[in-house]
DNA sequence: GAGTGGTCTAGACCACGCA
DNA sequence: GCGTGGTCTAGACCACTCC
């Protein structure tokens, strides 16, 4: 495979920040990225290396070769030993980023609205205290909700969240996705495990989501935690296919 | 929120290997990450801080640091400034790590098999030519698969490759994987950008897959790039959603 | 004020691919 | 042999959280 010439990314590192709050390693990284989308530097093409970038910008090696494993680990270059790092092929696709269903919505130019079906306080039964790591019995606020895009329904969600969420209002959950209060709360979630399947509808289902009888869903089982590791939402949604899919980028470690 | 008690790990340490080929942040993050699941660290206990434990082990911050970040970015661990690092609760769900099917199959203990339904040279059309970054109208390799796991269907699998890999062998693709192909001539997936979705199945799929009619079909959409960011491969597969499913860790970053 | 993670520096040596 | 990325060191200062 014969290589492309090498393009030196001119000065495209203008403004840099150097006392600001925002890592150089991370503007670094961002102009490097917005190169690669406008073209400056097209699929195939070698980046400068992590040496002669940080000479000329008067920044440690370290701090650029942080700006660029951040990239390889988008999907979005690639690194080979002895060879050099080249943008990856192929337009970008933005992987999901423990976003909740609300914010994708709004990011694409839709807009969300929300329907509860059903508010209430249920008991934990073993399944939910496994996912939530709370006791069986113990209280628990179970949330089941309709999304919709432009009027069009697009999900119905199922959640259970921890007896201490109980006090979110169900005028906030009209208004605002689930992640967005949560957040307004002081919670940050960081980390989330999702199961993505399928199975067909039921009927219900299909009535709420105007799809035919013993149509295709799209499922998502999620556990969600926050910043002290604790489980803060488990979630169990499904999707009409012909609106929503999930799209990942996988990287090798 | 309440934390729970330091628990210091121990010497976990023993035999680091100091001179392989092996590196030293792995090798920590092994350590740990053994911990963690065997108990030794339990769900939200804190673990040593990074100066610390790098006096411990005699080694220096920053390969501490690049060990427990991995962890963090495996969603084992979170981290909170001023706080210290967590263990996350609940159990570790093994994420989709680039590998194909059949080493999926074959690691969770089933015998993969595979059936060959169409295996030629076709040209290739506007859609492959851009997932395939290859010319309209340019030779590339399609094939149909069924791939099996102990016996019983598990999915129908659609692939385009560029040309010159039209050498592969139709007795090989009986034997082993694709990827693992691929390997065995050099090439290194790197990057694989996928879409999960669903839809109805078709008569034939069902047949093969031995599903109702119109049965809910989990489907994947994926493009696959190696180590120079050349698209290597394009497939469409669809699972039975009764026997797989994917799961997906996410990390804030 | 003490302890933690987050960022950054200025070097070093090595492993690998290529000419 | 040379240029590349991969690893590692031994420090530094800062921001944040808790007491």
């Amino acid at each position: 495979m014969i290589q492309k010439e090498n393009i030196l990314p001119l000065e495209v590192f203008m403004d840099l920040d150097r006392s600001g709050p925002i890592p150089l390693y991370f503007q670094i990284a961002q102009k490097i990225e917005k190169a690669v989308l406008d073209g400056t530097l097209p699929a195939g093409s070698r980046v400068e290396n992590e040496v002669s970038l940080g000479d000329r910008l008067g920044l440690s090696r370290p701090t650029i070769r942080r700006a660029i494993q951040d990239l390889v680990d988008k999907g979005l270059l690639v690194r080979r030993r002895g060879i050099g790092t080249q943008v990856v092929h192929g337009q970008v696709t933005r992987g999901v980023d423990l976003t909740s269903l609300y914010e994708d919505l709004t990011r694409s130019g839709k807009k969300p609205s929300t329907k509860i079906l059903t508010y209430k306080i249920v008991k934990a039964d073993a399944k939910i205290s496994d996912r939530l790591g709370v006791p069986i019995g113990s209280d628990v606020l179970y949330l089941q909700r309709v999304r919709a895009a432009d009027g069009v329904p697009v999900s119905i969600m199922e959640n259970w969240l921890p007896a201490d969420f109980t006090d979110i209002k169900e005028v906030d959950l009209n208004e605002h996705g689930l992640y967005q209060i949560l957040r307004g709360r002081g919670v940050t979630i960081r980390v989330a495990k999702q199961k993505i399947g399928a199975r067909r509808s039921s009927t219900q289902e299909s009535e709420i989501l105007k799809l035919d009888k013993n149509a295709a869903l799209l499922t998502m089982d999620r556990t969600a935690y926050d910043n002290s590791g604790r489980a803060i939402e488990f979630g169990h949604h499904c999707y009409r296919p012909d609106l929503y899919s999930f799209e990942v980028t996988l990287v090798e470690k």
